[in-house]
DNA sequence: AAAATTTATATCGCAAACGATATAAATGTA
DNA sequence: TACATTTATATCGTTTGCGATATAAATTTT
């Protein structure tokens, strides 16, 4: 049973480097006190504040019934704000507080940090892009 | 704040696309009644059966508190045993029940529809295997 | 306008995933 | 042999992640 060897998966690699690109994360993150999929929302929200619930999940992939939780517990924290839309009652708006937007300049150092982390002698800075180009366009694909 | 863009982290799309690979395994998944981390397990077992949790938990890179209600959870449906080692009373070993066994032959074709589903006219069986290959090489290194 | 459908969010329940901690067996050391 | 350390699992609590379902507002259809 060749084909059922876990070393000739495609989807494990990918499962297990996710992870492990987390953990190498949470140093960082904990500094800021938010999780990794909590650093995501900041992420999207940075670029464009005011987003519905629905905008948010569309960017990161996720379901509704996992942001909306989400939120909820970074609202408690004071990091951002939720209200309904007078437009669309439907709709939540989801607006970053002055402590959600101060936390920027305190992550702005993140990406860098990481990737000095997980580059090295082995894995350049090139192959990392080329990697991040051909997972994109996999992911393009698979939405 | 260029460097904190979405489309500029490389971990999100390696965490996305992990999450759409497992949504793509989920239909044949559902049909044995197991979950992915599941049928990961089942991998390992269906390759090298009476494996000790650490085993199993290193070559899956998960964590033994992951692990182990994760191995009860498939005692309780009747795919494994969890028997103490008699020679080292700290390790519990993992052994296949025939149900466990048998269930090898229904997931044999569980590769080749993945790869039917993920593969297209934009991206080739080589472009994957050489994605692959590079993300392995990484995992290795963030080991 | 009333009824049916769609859209946006929320709630519930369950299975991961993991940090922190506990426990017991094995091993090493004084 | 007694004590300390290491190793292998397990337990606890919290956050994700998602399928199924509920609810209410908006839109479409009759």
């Amino acid at each position: 049973m060749e084909q059922l060897k876990l070393e000739n998966q495609i989807c494990f690699p990918f499962y297990a480097l996710s992870r492990l690109i987390i953990r190498a994360y949470q140093p960082q993150l904990d500094a800021l006190g938010i999780t990794y999929p909590q650093y995501l929302v900041m992420l999207v929200l940075w670029e464009k504040d005011g987003l519905s619930v629905k905008q948010i999940s569309e960017k990161l992939i996720l379901n509704t019934n996992t942001i909306t939780p989400l939120l909820k517990r970074m609202e408690q924290m004071g990091l951002l704000k939720r209200v309904k839309s007078k437009a669309d009652e439907r709709k939540v708006l989801i607006s970053l507080s002055s402590k959600g937007k101060d936390m920027q300049q305190a992550a702005s150092c993140i990406p860098e940090a990481l990737l000095a982390n997980v580059t090295g002698e082995n894995i350049s800075l090139d192959d990392l892009n080329v990697m991040k180009g051909r997972v994109n366009h996999w992911l393009e694909r698979m939405k």
